[in-house]
RNA sequence: GGCGGCGUAGCCAAGUGGUAAGGCAGAGGUCUGCAAAACCUUUAUUCAUCGGUUCAAUUCCGAUCGCCGCCUCCA
């Protein structure tokens, strides 16, 4: 039984999709005005994660992830470099889909971008004008949060309790709003400006959370299953969705919420203000592969800050060349006929574990133990010479069931497993074949007085005596 | 000030009211024969501190100390 922290009610929940089987999915993916650093990737691996649990379990997914292609940060760095945006986000938006296939993610079923949007958006927002739950001032148009009592239900925010009472805000904001906590929908844009669109209301942008709302409504409906993201959009960009998805609708926008905690470094947030942030180029180009900075960014459950250090990361690189190894040899194992049942046993209760583990909140930490204690006892018995061919049929799925969820063993598909198998076997050889050989001549020089000659041969070293 | 989270071996970290998963590092070992590589074994009488509840607490309650986050653009 499948369950889920949901922020909304703060308790573990039974996941129940609203729909028999279908389940639809919405995740804040990245705002594309640079490249996304390992904080950011951790979110979206957790996402991956999510998306590809939802399949093990057997449900239909429909899965949005959105990429924004508008703020103020991007309008100013493109005016800086008198381009326009889209000139200015196409380059980072492969960037982005280069890094995030990279590290092993699956392709959402649908990446809508927020310029393409638009008129979605102007359609909630005439609605939400329409029903009184927002307003025009100095042109530009905000949301009415005093006609949404419900607002703050998603991050119990309380407004009575914050440093400023909100008074730095109005003080900073050059408008006129009613209220300090309401934000803007629509932001007022000169004739000339750009980049600016027209609506009934009048010239201008979109506020940033209106985006996330016309997305998701747009192709999963006005009630989907689940809105995830990381947790600094709890407040106020998941509140703010909720507020005007369900202030145009009057109907419940998202039935389950998960948020993911942070990636520290150095026990400090990564964060480009703070300038301690790497991004996935960075770490490659340190020579450190995607597929084990994927295995220590899931290694840690997602709703626990993660410290990530280099330490950990070499770890996680031996790690994964463990597992690697650990394939290798069962499909390259010699084996007899047949089935060992306490072998069988052993599978089963792996799988059993691991299934629980995910099952509890998506327990990556726990999930991996299990795939750890089968390499450890099914090592033995291949020390032991003792794995038999259905065994090893046994132990090749069980991976394969395990990667089709965390996706660290590196790409395998069941249906053409043999012919990936056979190639993954394949360069593996070669890369031993390659470490065979004697790199030191010292030890080649000392044993050479021994009466030893080394022979480097394609498979690896023969030794003779003289 | 309001709200929330965390503190388990050198490091990362799971977990439960009945006496501590897993990974990395370290140590020992196996593989005829140096070094690698691979594999195996091993590593916390103890879960920040102090009280309380209990037959029993790391796990529940309270206090203390330390760390982190949100309340402001941020995955």
């Amino acid at each position: 039984m499948l369950k889920f922290h949901n922020t909304l009610s703060r308790q573990i929940e039974e996941f129940q999709p609203l729909e028999g089987n279908n389940v639809r999915m919405y995740m804040c993916g990245p705002t594309v005005w640079n490249f996304a650093h390992i904080g950011n990737f951790r979110t979206f691996i957790f996402g991956d994660i999510l998306r590809r649990y939802l399949k093990f379990k057997g449900f239909e997914l429909t899965h949005v992830f959105n990429l924004t292609d508008i703020d103020d940060r991007i309008i100013k760095e493109a005016a800086a470099r008198n381009i326009n945006i889209d000139e200015f986000t196409a380059p980072f938006i492969t960037a982005f889909w280069e890094d995030f296939d990279a590290l092993g993610n699956q392709r959402p079923d649908i990446t809508p971008q927020a310029t393409h949007h638009i008129a979605e958006m102007i359609e909630i927002i005439e609605k939400l004008l329409a029903n009184d739950h927002a307003y025009e001032s100095d042109g530009s148009i905000y949301y009415r949060i005093s006609v949404f009592p419900e607002y703050g239900k998603l991050s119990k925010i309380n407004f009575s309790g914050n440093i400023t009472g909100g008074s730095e805000r109005i003080d900073t904001d050059k408008y006129e709003k009613e209220d300090a906590r309401d934000f803007a929908l629509w932001k007022l844009v000169g004739e000339d400006e750009q980049p600016g669109w027209d609506a009934s209301f009048g010239r201008g942008r979109p506020g940033w959370h209106i985006e996330c709302s016309a997305m998701a409504m747009k192709y999963l409906g006005e009630t989907f299953d689940l809105h995830a993201g990381g947790m600094d959009l709890q407040f106020p960009h998941h509140e703010n969705e909720i507020a005007q998805s369900e202030g145009a609708t009057g109907k419940q926008f998202s039935k389950y919420w998960i948020h993911s905690e942070f990636l520290k470094i150095d026990d400090m947030t990564m964060s480009k203000s703070k300038g301690n942030f790497f991004t996935f180029r960075d770490l490659k180009e340190q020579g450190f592969s995607p597929l084990a900075m994927r295995y220590l960014l899931l290694s840690v459950p997602y709703n626990k800050q993660l410290n990530f250090t280099f330490e950990g990361l070499h770890g996680a690189e031996t790690t994964i060349e463990r597992l690697r190894n650990f394939r290798q040899l069962v499909s390259e194992a010699k084996t007899g006929e047949g089935s060992h049942p306490d072998v069988e046993a052993v599978i089963a209760r792996s799988l059993e574990h691991f299934e629980a583990a995910m099952d509890d909140d998506l327990n990556t930490a726990s999930a991996l133990a299990a795939v750890h204690n089968l390499v450890r006892e099914i090592n033995t018995v291949l020390a032991a010479g003792g794995l038999l061919r259905d065994n090893c049929h046994a132990v090749l799925n069980a991976i394969v069931k395990f990667d089709s969820v965390l996706g660290i063993f590196g790409e395998v598909e069941s249906d053409s497993l043999d012919a990936e198998i056979e190639a993954l076997v394949e360069e593996r050889q070669e890369a031993r074949r390659q470490r065979n050989f004697v790199r030191s001549d010292e030890i080649r020089d000392q044993l050479a007085e021994k009466g030893i000659v080394l022979e480097d041969t394609k498979d690896g070293v023969r030794w003779k005596k003289k």
